[in-house]
DNA sequence: TTCCACATCCGAAGCGCTTCGGATACCTGC
DNA sequence: GCAGGTATCCGAAGCGCTTCGGATGTGGAA
């Protein structure tokens, strides 16, 4: 069943049926009535691929992964990705996730664009001097920049205060009387982590105390690097006191450690973690529960998708810029610092 | 940059560029290569949509989601598509996402056959008479199923022995002495929780045991049902020995429980759980570590990726049924019955 | 020399939709 | 009774690709 056919049975032109379908103002009401009642009677809808060729709108937004296919999907990208969905597949847009190999991500941006696939896309994890920005600007493609870049070119981004949550994070365990704290963050290069680290930084020079390098790490956020990571710095002949990093996963390896070692999370050794806040890892509830500076990264992909939709109605990109707070949220795993 | 213009700047006829492109054999292969060639350098790429619309193939395959906003996006469907990605995504396929509301659910499927939006469906959470079954092959939409269904039409299905690993695990717990052992299983209706309830039943009957219904519960696989269960089972006046459980993210829950009451998890009271494998929640590493009947979700979702492929390429869909063993893996949550 | 198979290329029709630029009929007000 | 406005509808030309059914030229067999 195709508009021709509908078109033919109902004695109209296929071009009145189209614009009765789409709510065109050039069409009686009791016709735009007849043809759309014949249309979910007969089952018919419109062919995606020859609505998408003569309007030239993809009605899918891209995200690109980093390609290097064992973290290609790893969990932080699906919560993502959830929340992404939320809004953009009501109105009936794809979702197109793309893989890029890292050593020609340009060519492959230069393709995306080409290809028209996708009528927008989302940037995430951008470094601090990120090239996407001004080739993307530069060939009109409409992007929104999870996270933030040194930059500018004006464009759309969203993110959220890292900085201001580990600063406060760091006051709150040097407010405990800790002194040697260690930052378990993540790869490096990610503008992300260096804001993170800078926020750790500026507290801890509020107080005085220069930053030692031995116990700042950057690694994959997972729970086995968590561990050894954590693992290493108990074997230290001056250990830390409280360990800040930028994941639950890592905490929970990092929590492991600690206990291996006999000692207990929250009076020997103190921890805030990051929360992306996955519906499946509730740092409140672990034991002892875990003070956290807490983002959600589905929220965070929800309102991305509005955004989205507003730019693709637009919206101004360079209008589009938020920073989200970020709280912290007072658990059992931090205590008084052990004299 | 169109075909049509990159063969005039060739000096071919668009017919020869395409055939070129896609790899017929009745083009010179001096010319492929500098149509090729020319296609590189201009940054040249067909348009998805035209070819899509030329070919009657939409490059896509189809995910249903059951569109429960709150569940709809929950860890082990996220498992599941990272698994359907590793393939599809290589070979230039789209995932497309399809929110379905429960109540019109059939309609929602007569609506994406005949958009034609994609090539083929991954069913998931099959009940025993799934009606979709059916409906798709009647009308020619290509399908496979993630699961099983009670149906005489030949398809194509992958499933994991639920039925043999809830037997086993059963029959490990009887082997230690237990004789209470409760089951928290997922949601009624489905196959796969029907299957898991059969094996623990046949298991129980082979040592004269008869299923106690206040020890079998249907719910969400969460970590707070985990533990209200689990909560409720202890309080009984002939609390379990022990439990069996249907996710890992319940065990969380159940493990909580069990400390909360001053009971330790292998001693007091046995566990064993089903692990879909999650890269971010490893049981082993648990303390104690988890015995589990593992399969990996991702595993299968990325079989099914291929298998889907092969479809699309003409393999008979009633050729395709595998039923993946699950193996029992032992750890410390299962010890003696206590006397 | 003639015929035919083979290799290589091309014209034009179509995939199913949207939309520009009218065409037609009817209704105002003068 | 007529010009101009308004409300409805339609023909036909694309959108960018694939593919059917030839057309052309070459070399070897007869």
């Amino acid at each position: 069943m195709n508009m021709k056919t509908l078109a033919e049975m109902l004695g109209l032109s296929q071009t009145t049926v189209s614009r009765a379908l789409n709510g065109h103002s050039d069409v009686a009401e009791a016709t735009r009535r007849r043809v759309e009642e014949a249309a979910v009677k007969l089952g018919y809808r419109p062919n995606a691929s020859a609505q998408r060729l003569a309007t030239g709108r993809a009605g899918a937004i891209g995200l690109i992964l980093p390609a290097n296919s064992d973290r290609l999907m790893n969990p932080h990208f699906l919560e993502f990705i959830a929340g992404l969905g939320t809004h953009l597949i009501r109105k009936e847009f794809d979702i197109v996730l793309i893989p890029v190999e890292l050593q020609d991500e340009m060519r492959a941006y230069e393709r995306i664009i080409s290809s028209r696939q996708v009528d927008a896309l989302v940037l995430s994890m951008p470094t601090l001097a990120d090239e996407r920005i001004p080739l993307l600007t530069r060939r009109g493609m409409p992007f929104i920049l999870h996270g933030r870049t040194r930059s500018n070119v004006p464009h759309a981004w969203l993110d959220v205060d890292n900085e201001g949550a580990f600063r406060r994070a760091t006051r709150h365990l040097l407010q405990l009387g800790h002194e040697r704290i260690a930052l378990a963050n993540g790869p490096a290069g990610y503008t992300y982590t260096h804001h993170r680290e800078k926020g750790y930084r500026d507290a801890l020079a509020e107080y005085g105390i220069a930053p030692d390098p031995a116990l700042i790490s950057n690694s994959d956020l997972t729970d086995m690097t968590g561990y050894a990571i954590a693992d290493g710095w108990l074997s230290l002949k001056a250990p830390p006191t409280a360990i800040l990093t930028s994941a639950v996963t890592m905490a929970m390896g990092i929590s492991r450690a600690i206990r291996s070692r006999g000692l207990t999370l929250g009076r020997d050794v103190s921890m805030v973690a990051h929360d992306d806040v996955f519906p499946y890892l509730n740092p409140q509830t672990m034991i002892p529960s875990l003070t956290t500076t807490q983002s959600s990264l589905r929220a965070a992909g929800s309102r991305i998708g509005e955004l989205l939709l507003e730019m693709l109605e637009g919206r101004d990109p360079g209008s589009i810029g938020e920073l989200w707070p970020v709280p912290l949220i007072l658990g059992d795993s931090t205590g008084p610092a052990p004299q």
